[in-house]
DNA sequence: CGGCAAAGTCACCCGATGGTGATTAGGCCG
DNA sequence: CGGCCTAATCACCATCGGGTGACTTTGCCG
């Protein structure tokens, strides 16, 4: 329709007329982020090709074409997470001394914690880890593991466990309270009488995971 | 048909003509169960109008008209569920003596870890919890704590917790831990690099939780 | 027997989904 | 200008989802 058939109804305000930008890597890239975006903001219920075309203002066709499909969106938003925990989770010391390996996990519940509650797509894929064992998503979770490994490694500098102490099943043990506790709050609020809420509540939380961290390893 | 019309082609083997048992009360209990299952098998996802009343052997209108719909069926789920903790985390001591707090919450970690490993509708329903905040899960989520919270009352004798103990904020970490590695565990099989499978792997994770349970109470 | 309420089934509707082949629209280059 | 490669869209399909109204069967009771 040129400009000159009389204004139609949607004529005085069209706001949503992006025109198709024909950027192959552009429209890669909105594709990618309506993806992230869809992920991040209902998690993987309301993640279909449909809904991501809708996002990113596409066809879904180029979906298909771009990625290879769903399955490809989701190995490209994967991978781009696979450095996660090393990119959110600081390996500053946050002004403290770390003078034993308990305060060295006590930190990490407390990084990992802050890092988790600032990224709600991590969160949403978390939870679609517990939900369903795609490939994709146990590649994820593995690379996880290592980043944490690797952040204790980085960190550790001369600090040692005691003797006896099961250092893998204890930090795994942390992390996945520190984990549930998140993933719980959002849709709750609180865990097992727990409030999870303020800053204050949260405060209260690790402080607890902290408590126990350094007496484990005390 | 009366008996005497001929046998037809299906009378030699008729394995699936399950005759409709017009009973309300029994049909009620088939939608009920296959519901259960259902969810049990495929978790939310696969819970939905259509493939309860296939399971149930039924048409789906029944389960409007007895249970007004899926979130009927749902509650009727839940409220079955909300006795959970007691009747699945046994109250005896196993023979063990209980001298501290510490004990107390460390045999406690055991007993639900095992209570929830061995029942994957209950796993399942913590997935949702996470996924989506439905009243109905709220509901049961609460009652979940307040089973905690009891048992832990009755269980607890004259033990006290050391002063200055966050006894609630302590107890929602350890039972959060328990839940996130059962969880983990059914999807990826292990957690933070802590294998989840064989009876080993399960007696090093509730070890390494009792140590922190102890340590942290002592 | 006749009839009636309850148990159960059928046949639809509508919207959304994943997925695909054919088609259009636009820029670039000779 | 005309051709060509490619970004992007369109139109369509089969399927499945939740949901509803009309229908048939059955057993019971007078």
């Amino acid at each position: 329709m040129t400009a000159m058939t009389a204004e139609t109804v949607e004529t005085p305000a069209a706001p949503e007329k992006e025109l198709p930008v024909r950027d192959r890597v552009q429209t890669q890239g909105r594709i990618f982020q309506a993806g992230r975006a869809l992920l991040a903001e209902g998690g993987f219920q309301a993640f279909g090709v449909n809904a991501v075309a809708r996002k990113a203002g596409c066809d879904k066709q180029l979906i298909y074409r771009y990625f290879g499909g769903l399955d490809g969106l989701v190995d490209a938003i994967g991978e781009d997470l696979a450095g996660w925990v090393t990119q959110h989770v600081p390996e500053d010391q946050g002004g403290r001394f770390l003078l034993t390996y308990g305060d060295l996990m006590e930190r990490l519940a407390e990084l990992y914690a802050d890092a988790l509650r600032a990224d709600p797509l991590m969160r949403r894929i978390l939870v679609w880890e517990l939900s369903e064992n795609s490939p994709h998503i146990a590649r994820m979770a593995e690379a996880r593991a290592k980043g944490i490994a690797q952040w204790i490694e980085r960190m550790r500098g001369s600090l040692t466990p005691p003797k006896g102490a099961d250092t893998v099943a204890l930090n795994a043990v942390i992390i996945a309270a520190v984990q549930q506790l998140v993933l719980a709050a959002e849709t709750s609020g609180s865990f097992a009488g727990l409030p999870l809420k303020s800053q204050k509540d949260w405060a209260r939380a690790v402080s607890a995971v902290a408590r126990m961290a350094r007496a484990a390893y005390a």
